[in-house]
DNA sequence: CGCAAAAAGTGAACGTCATTCACTTTACCG
DNA sequence: CGGTAAAGTGAATGACGTTCACTTTTTGCG
C-alpha cells in the first residue's frame, strides 16, 4: 500500500480510504516526517511540526495514526520497502550468481545509509513501539531474503542451505557495520578514503571464495 | 573524571566542585539517565524524571549541564569509557599478540551492547548534539586504538601500518554490524545459535590469516 | 434521491516536558 | 567573619502529545 511516493495532488480516490476531504494526509504525513527525521535526526521529529507541514491541525495525525510511534513505524515501513528495492535492482544490474550481484546488494545497501543516513538510523533504531510489529519484522526479513538469494546464487546452493544463510548473515553484519561507521564518522581513519565498491568485492570474495576449502571459513 | 560509578552516599569531598549540597549530583543524574535510557530506550528519558530519581528539582540539572544533549553526552562519555576498559580488559585475559586476544576484544564489545543495548544504541545513535564533540570523538577513537594494537600485535606490524588499519577496521565492522543485528534481533535466522566466541575467532582468522599471502583479501 | 452513519478534520483542553529567571541556601576562601 | 560563587528551589513560559466534543464531508444504501 502507498507504494507511490509522490501523491497527486488533485482529487483523486486512490483507494477507497484515501481522499475525503484533504488528499492522502498519511502519505503526506510520512513524508513530512521523512523529511524532519532526515533534517533534525530521529529525535527530533514532532507530530505537531508535521502536521503544520501537511497544512493540518495537530490533532488531524491521530485519525490515521494512533501514536506518534505508529507514524515513525509507517515512515520505517515505508524506508524498507525502498531499501529492499533498491537492494533487488543492485543485484539485477549484475548477471545471476555473479560475486558482482552480491556486492552490489550491498552496496545498494550503504549507499541507502549514506543518503539518508537519519532515515536508515531510525530503521534500525526503533524500539519503542515496533517490537510486536510483524509487518516490520517480516520486511526485515524480505530484505535479508534479498542478501541469502544472491548468496546461493552465487554458491550455487538453495537459500535454505544452513551454510548459505550463515555466510549471507556474515555479510549482512559486515555491510551492516560498514554502513552505521560510515555515517557516524566514528572511524574517520580508514573509511573515509574506502572505495566502497572495491571494499564490498573484497568483502564478498573473502567470505564466499572460503566455500571450496573452508580453511579461513569460522566455525 | 568520575571514575567510580557508585558515588559514596556520605559527605564526601571527592572533588572541590562535587559536593556542596547534594552529594555529586552530576553522578547521579548521568546513572539515572543511564538506567532510564536503558529500561525506556533512548529516547524515553526526561530531564524532569531524571532530577525526580536524583531528589532534586526539575531545574537543578541546569547547573551541571547546559541541556538535555549535554546529559547524554555525558552518558556516553561514560559508557565509552567502560566499553574501552572492557576491552582492554578482555585482550589481558590472553596472551599478547595472540589471535584469541583480538576475538576476545570484540567479545567484550558484543557482550556490551548485549548487557546495556540502550546504551550501545545511545552511544552510536547520538547524532543531535554530538557534532563537535571533542571528547567523544577521541574516546570513540581510543576504543578503535584497541582493536588497532591488538590486530598489529597479532600481525607483528606497527600499530601505524595501514594494513593494520584496514584490517582493524574491518574487524571494527563486524562486530559492530553482529552487535547490532544481535540486540535489534533483525536475523532471528543464524544470530539467536551463533557462539560469539567461535565467530569471532572465525571472523578474526579469516581477516587476519590472510595476512600471508592476500589471496582473499580485499583490495 | 435523500439521509444516516462513518470518515476526516477542528479547536480547545490537560498534563508533561525543557528551559529560564529571580531567589534562597550553603560552602569555601581570604 | 563576611563576601562570593556554587548549588538548589519554585514558578513561569512555550511547545508538545493526546484526548474529547464538535463540525464538515463523503459514501453507502434503502
Amino acid at each position: 500500500m502507498s507504494n507511490d511516493p509522490s501523491a497527486p495532488l488533485a482529487t483523486a480516490a486512490v483507494t477507497p480510504k484515501a481522499a475525503y476531504h484533504h488528499g492522502d494526509l498519511r502519505a503526506q504525513l510520512i513524508a513530512a516526517v521523512r523529511e524532519l527525521v532526515e533534517t533534525h535526526g530521529p529525535d527530533g521529529f514532532s507530530v505537531a511540526e508535521a502536521a503544520r507541514r501537511a497544512g493540518v491541525s495537530s490533532a488531524a495525525p491521530y485519525k490515521h495514526f494512533k501514536d506518534r510511534h505508529e507514524i515513525l513505524r509507517g515512515v520505517v515501513s515505508e524506508a524498507m520497502d525502498r531499501l529492499r528495492a533498491a537492494m533487488e535492482e543492485g543485484a539485477a544490474h549484475h548477471p545471476y550468481g555473479s560475486l558482482e550481484a552480491v556486492a552490489a546488494v550491498g552496496l545498494a545497501y550503504v549507499a541507502f545509509a549514506k543518503t539518508e543516513p537519519g532515515v536508515f538510523r531510525l530503521v534500525f533504531g526503533l524500539t519503542e513501539g515496533h517490537e510486536n510489529a510483524p509487518d516490520l519484522l517480516a520486511k526485515g526479513e524480505g530484505c535479508f531474503g534479498v542478501v541469502v538469494q544472491a548468496v546461493a546464487a552465487c554458491l550455487g546452493l538453495p537459500p535454505g542451505d544452513p551454510d548459505v544463510q550463515r555466510r549471507a548473515y556474515m555479510l549482512w553484519s559486515f555491510v551492516h557495520g560498514h554502513s552505521f561507521l560510515t555515517i557516524d564518522m566514528k572511524h574517520k581513519v580508514a573509511s573515509a578514503e574506502i572505495n566502497d565498491w572495491d571494499y564490498l568485492m573484497g568483502i564478498g570474495r573473502a567470505i564466499l571464495a572460503a566455500s571450496r576449502d573452508g580453511a579461513a571459513l569460522p566455525r
